[in-house]
RNA sequence: GGCCAGAUAGCUCAGUCGGUAGAGCAGGGGAUUGAAAAUCCCCGUGUCGGUGGUUCGAUUCCACCUCUGGCCA
């Protein structure tokens, strides 16, 4: 685990030369296919180096959710175990990393109709309506969740309407996962937080001379697609949208990438900050690979 | 060279009818249960360009200076 442009990648890789090993990747936008360099999907010629999973696994007019994660992951795990390799999950995307180790309320998926009303009467009559609802049905969510908080007021009345039951009683019958396996966390934790700044700037600035504006204008170019939709809200891809669609220069888009990468590095850190039984390592150290073949 | 408009937080700017100032963005901290690269919450002392003058008191009024735009020669 680590924040963005922190060397994740780079280490599972030198780990392989070491281990046999097959890498799931835990990372919500690279599921998607069409989003490779905005991704910082590992290319072609590292993933037959070593097998990767759940990479291009949807289209990116498809939501996905860290519980179809779980799953997924679940599966690949088991997998690869049964090849006689050591999985590694490698990814950005701690709500992920959280389910698959704390596990999720039963609750079900948002059923799209209701969620779709939902949300047209968010926009009709606005959130203070919904959120009265939802202290009214579900008081318990309602003190948790800020009023201000559009899209888990969505979620809690949409488990209401859908099921008759609150998202509270659901997370009520929550168990924790039974994990065939051992976890063993490890992140890498840039001390220097000028470090990664500096880091972000040149992969956004290097991402930008791969061709990314041009790999967003494919995504543009389909109808079907919208700036509304999960994938098309990914760092950076909702800045280059921006600047497609005539809302920004180029130069302001390139500010926002970064910035917006930055905003997304802090959250990642804020998530292991508290992250217990973490082994925590900082990104330059040379020691690392032989550090973590030790635990194995 | 003359005239006009600016100079206030890292950036863009507001404001103080004279009682030492506040928004947005950036940045920092936090939350995070089927959209999570999402969504949301909290955090604002800075020679108010410089030097003088008027005043009990000047970032605010006046003068000069410096710098930056614009217009005229």
């Amino acid at each position: 685990m680590g924040p963005t442009a922190s060397g994740k990648s780079d280490l599972a890789l030198a780990l392989a030369q070491h281990k046999s090993i097959e890498i799931v990747t835990v990372d919500s936008a690279q599921i998607y296919c069409g989003m490779d360099i905005g991704t910082a999907k590992p290319t072609l010629a590292e993933q037959a180096l070593v097998p990767h999973h759940l990479i291009d696994i949807l289209d990116p007019s498809q939501p996905y959710s860290a519980a179809q994660f779980c799953v997924d992951a679940l599966r690949c795990i088991e997998e690869i175990q049964q090849r006689g390799n050591l999985p590694v999950l490698v990814g950005g995307t701690m709500l992920y990393f959280h389910a698959l180790q704390h596990g999720l309320s039963p609750s079900p998926a948002s059923d799209p109709a209701v969620r779709a009303l939902i949300e047209e009467e968010m926009a009709s009559h606005g959130l203070s309506v919904l959120y009265a609802e939802l202290q009214r049905v579900d008081p318990e969510s309602a003190s948790r969740i800020k009023p201000t908080d559009p899209q888990r007021i969505q979620r809690a009345l949409t488990v209401f309407r859908s099921t008759g039951k609150t998202l509270t009683a659901w997370c009520d019958e929550q168990t924790p996962p039974n994990l065939p396996f051992k976890v063993i966390n490890i992140a890498i934790i840039p001390s220097e937080r000028e470090t990664l700044h500096r880091r972000i700037v040149l992969r956004f600035t290097k991402m930008l001379k791969k061709g990314f504006i041009e790999e967003v204008e494919q995504l543009y170019s389909r109808a079907e697609l919208h700036s509304g939709l999960p994938a098309m809200r990914a760092v950076g891809y909702r800045q280059v949208w921006d600047y497609l669609a005539g809302n920004t220069s180029l130069a302001v888009m390139q500010e926002l990438g970064i910035i917006a990468t930055r905003q997304l590095a802090k959250r990642q850190l804020t998530w292991l900050r508290s992250w217990r039984d973490l082994h925590r390592y900082e990104s330059d150290d040379s020691q690392l690979v032989q550090h973590i073949l030790k635990m194995l």
